[in-house]
DNA sequence: CAACAATTTGTTATGTTGTAACATTTACGC
DNA sequence: GCGTAAATGTTACAACATAACAAATTGTTG
């Protein structure tokens, strides 16, 4: 079985240093600031594998006192989705951390990474843990469609609602 | 080239009059109430084939004067996606009629018809024109991946964003 | 350092999308 | 007709997102 699945073990506290140590460098390689704020915002995404809505990051914030408005919130994951850092999940209407970090694009190079950006979403209805993929058959299947209805492709959306190995295992045996 | 996008230069009232009579032949099947207001909702859905927001649909029903809410209108698109005569586009926050008749199930046959629904979206980031497919080997390869992650899928989500023939071929060529 | 430009953040207000809760009406079976 | 279930009406509100403009910060250049 693949490992894209985060597993309720793992050392989470090393999995979210590892990513904001990624973060950093992506950013520094690509002239991007990572300020205090986008750092604190992609801390607070990294917190969990399930998505996570603006107004809850906005929420976690203020916890200690804060007046941060939404508007300043929406501008850093903007930033971050912009380095490929995190994720919209259309579907959910909410934000995951990007789990692939040889996807962020460290300056000019090739494609873009707005959004979309070719990756697949697995997403637990139960648990709400989330899974990113760029699974190359996938998106040749998408491509290859798309080309015989003559549709160029620019930005694919693929976010798979279902039960993850977890859930999967604690209720069917 | 397959046929998915509808051409500008097809019958549209044909292409409307033909969506509403299987619409009612649909519910009818099912046993499923299509009331005017219903009705009026799936002919305002109908009437492009871009993605219509709530509100707008709303401010459509309200132009002759009237009063409708806008938990009226959800109800009314709950309704149609329930019988798969109408679709969620995540992506876009927006709704879209089905435009695969042989997908309106019409009982308790077998699969569910909620959203997600195996059904795939083109969308013209140009124009706005959707075009819905079932491609198979999309589906079987978005299915394979999940299993060999033991994620069990119950709905795909696929929204690809592009551009469509007709636009590709006013600027392109 | 001073002066300037560009980026980032703050502040206020508002637009857009979607639902909760409860009353009333309408359709259907007996 | 009468009771039940489904559909609709009404009011209020929750959740998601951005516009517009001011202020502060950072980087650059002489």
């Amino acid at each position: 079985m693949s490992t894209v699945f985060p597993k309720p073990t793992h050392d989470h506290g090393r999995c979210v240093d590892d990513a904001m140590a990624e973060a950093e460098r992506a950013c520094r390689e690509g002239g991007a600031r990572l300020t205090p704020q986008r750092r604190q915002v992609l801390a607070i995404v990294l917190e969990s594998h399930q998505p996570i809505g603006a107004y809850d990051v906005l929420a976690r914030m203020n916890a200690a006192g804060g007046r941060t408005a939404p508007i300043t919130v929406y501008r850093a994951l903007d930033f971050l989705m912009t380095q490929g850092l995190v994720h919209r999940l259309a579907s959910r209407i909410a934000f995951i951390a990007c789990s692939l970090p040889d996807r962020h694009e460290t300056g000019g190079g090739g494609g873009q990474n707005a959004q979309g950006d070719g990756a697949q979403f697995l997403i637990c209805g139960d648990c709400g843990t989330v899974a990113e993929m760029t699974d190359r058959r996938i998106e040749t299947a998408i491509r290859e469609r798309a080309r015989t209805a003559g549709f160029i492709v620019s930005a694919p959306v693929v976010e798979v609602e279902g039960t993850c190995p977890n859930c999967a295992g604690a209720s069917d045996g």
